[in-house]
Order: structure tokens, then C-alpha cells, then sequence
DNA sequence: AAACTACTCAACCGCTAGACC
DNA sequence: TGGTCTAGCGGTTGAGTAGTT
């Protein structure tokens, strides 16, 4: 006796959405919000299960996503929450809330694991080259030789390899826009503002339902988990190594601002830090400290997020929700 | 130019946890 | 308390594309 499916299976249309499709998606979640996705297909008369709809939503069509182009900062915090939580995904998606745990999978299985792979092969002598698939493993052992390769520069070169690939999320994003543009228009909805702000307006909605289930306690026990497995003489990520993590020369201060504050307000107050502290280890949350004491006024937080990025990697920027 | 190979990433599948009755 | 249902997660697949021969 198995599980009954998510839907019937008759009559679902399966494989790569239309662009028609997802402007039915998007404007029915517009007008009800994401959630209770079992009356989506039946609402919106697509021919989709609502698992479907769910993952199209939340892998791509929610406003805040940030396609491609994995900058630096961004690849060694994927790096270095793999090896702290493993294959979670989610937790990891967590720390860049503009990325989704697809996106980051993805990722992480097409070009950070190779980039590992070959910078920890680059490390070892042949013999001791063993067939390890963890990335704590990697990060160990890459860190703890300081003769190392200088993995910023591997990150940028990577950095622009993906910016010179073409990128098919953006093009789709651009027909699903231009798509919208043009359904709005014909649309008899009263709405306030540009396309882009209802949208943002729901990432607001979107982002809060995400900061409220984010796992973050999840992140709590794993980590505790992770910590106690050091202690054991697991080999995992050390003092030292998480220092150089948050040392990355690229991996500033508005890099974890940005991608911790911006939509996880708890995790700037006061009250989370130490607990943080507690459970994690004391130089992450040490560092994590110094850094999010920049958030308590949002507003010169966020001046100076955009001034870093700015900097930076201007043509990297998202689109600032109109909340702010 | 065609055939082949390698790569990427959107989407699917199957499982689990938790909410609800 | 146990069964059912749903949302969410991680692993996997396969179509499309880029690169190579």
C-alpha cells in the first residue's frame, strides 16, 4: 500500500512550463497568496498537480530570486555551509534568501563540488587522493594546508565564467515580465503601482512565511549536532577554517548583511546573537556579532549594503523590494 | 555542417515531518 | 491516538544547449 499521489495523475500535464502558465501562477498567487497550492490547479485551471505549481513558485517564479551569476561571496558561503550542515539545502537557502536550495543544489552539484574536487586533488599527492564526496572533507584539508591555491581567485575566475555564460533563467524571467507587462495591461485588476512592486509585495509576504519557517532552530540542532561530531574528533570545520570562511576577502560584511538581515530580521536582534553564540561556535557568532551590529538602524544598514554593492558588483544588484 | 559529448538546470519523484481531524 | 493529507525537502532525471571532433 503506497502513498496516493499528490493529484491524479490523468490529464497532468508534466515538463517545462509556458510562459502562459506561469502568468496564470503568478496572478492567482498574486491575488490569494502562495499556500493551500491543493486548490491552485483547480482554481486556476491549470493542468498541473499542485506540487507542481508549488516548485514553480518557489523555484522560480517568486519575486526576490536571484538567477545565476553566483557571485564570490555567495560561492563561499554555499562552500562553508555545506560543509558546516551538509547537503541541507533549505538551511543553506536560508543564509541567501534570494538563492533557492534548488538553485543552490544545483549549483553545488555542477560546479562547487568539481571546483573542490579538483582544488583538494590539486592539495593531495595521488596516493592519498581518496574518493571523499564530503566537503567537509575538502575544506579540511584545504584549509589546513595554507599552502593553498588562493580559492578567492578560483571563485572570481568562476564568477566570471558563470557571467559570461548565457543565461536562460534571465531570458525566461524577461519573457514571463514582458508576458505580465502585457497581461497587466489587459488586465481589469486595479492594481496599485509597477508589476514589479506587486510582486515585491508578495516577496514581502513570501519572505516573512520564509523568516518565520526558516530553519533556523533547524540550523540550531544541526549545528549542535556538528559541533558535538567535532568534539568527537569529527572532522569538520574548525575555529580556524570558519574564521577564513568569513575572512574571504570577498566575502564582506555586506555580503552576510545583506543575505541575513535583509530578510531574516530576527537574526540581527540582540536576543538571537548570543543565542546564536551558544550554539554554534563562539568565533562564527563572534564574527556574525560584529557584522550584524550594522543592522540595528536598517535604513544605514541598507545605504550601506547598496554602497558596497555598488562597488562591488553593480550589475549584480537586485531589485530592492519597495518596503524599504 | 553534422555527429557526438559534456554540461546545465528546471522539473519530477519519493520520502518525511507536522498539522489536522 | 492513529490515520490522512499537505508542504517541504533532497536526490535524480532528462531536455536543451554549448562545446568539441
Amino acid at each position: 500500500m503506497g502513498r496516493p499521489p499528490c493529484c491524479d495523475k490523468v490529464g497532468i500535464k508534466k515538463g517545462p512550463w509556458t510562459p502562459e502558465e506561469d502568468i496564470i501562477l503568478v496572478s492567482y498567487i498574486q491575488e490569494h497568496g502562495p499556500g493551500n497550492w491543493r486548490s491552485v490547479p483547480t482554481n486556476t485551471g491549470l493542468s498541473r498537480c499542485s506540487k507542481s505549481c508549488r516548485l514553480r513558485w518557489t523555484n522560480y517564479l517568486r519575486p526576490g530570486i536571484k538567477r545565476g551569476n553566483f557571485t564570490p561571496h555567495e560561492e563561499g558561503m554555499i562552500i562553508h555551509l555545506q560543509a558546516l550542515l551538509g547537503n541541507k539545502w533549505a538551511a543553506i537557502a536560508s543564509y541567501l534568501p534570494q538563492r533557492t536550495d534548488n538553485d543552490i543544489k544545483n549549483y553545488w552539484n555542477t560546479h562547487l563540488k568539481k571546483k573542490l574536487k579538483k582544488f583538494q586533488a590539486a592539495l593531495e599527492p595521488p596516493h592519498q587522493a581518496s574518493d571523499s564526496t564530503t566537503t567537509g572533507q575538502y575544506l579540511s584539508k584545504s584549509f589546513n594546508d595554507r599552502r593553498s591555491l588562493d580559492i578567492s581567485n578560483d571563485h572570481a575566475s568562476s564568477t566570471r565564467l558563470s557571467q559570461s555564460q548565457s543565461s536562460t533563467y534571465a531570458s525566461s524571467t524577461e519573457n514571463i515580465s514582458r508576458l505580465l507587462e502585457g497581461w497587466m495591461r489587459s488586465s481589469p485588476k486595479p492594481l496599485k503601482g509597477t508589476q514589479d512592486e506587486e510582486l515585491q509585495s508578495n516577496d514581502s509576504f513570501e519572505n516573512t512565511k520564509l523568516v518565520k519557517s526558516a530553519s533556523v532552530p533547524a540550523l540550531h540542532l544541526q549545528l549542535q549536532h556538528k559541533t558535538k561530531d567535532e568534539q568527537e574528533g569529527g572532522d569538520i570545520v574548525s575555529h580556524e577554517e570558519f574564521d577564513s570562511i568569513l575572512s574571504f576577502e570577498n566575502l564582506n560584511n555586506a555580503a552576510w548583511d545583506k543575505s541575513t538581515c535583509d530578510s531574516m530580521p530576527e537574526k540581527c536582534s540582540e536576543a538571537s546573537v548570543p543565542d546564536f553564540a551558544d550554539k554554534v561556535d563562539h568565533d562564527i557568532a563572534e564574527s556574525h556579532r560584529q557584522k550584524t551590529e550594522n543592522c540595528a538602524p536598517p535604513l544605514s544598514f541598507l545605504e550601506k549594503w547598496l554602497l558596497d554593492e555598488n562597488v562591488g558588483q553593480g550589475d549584480d544588484m537586485m531589485e530592492l523590494s519597495p518596503m524599504f
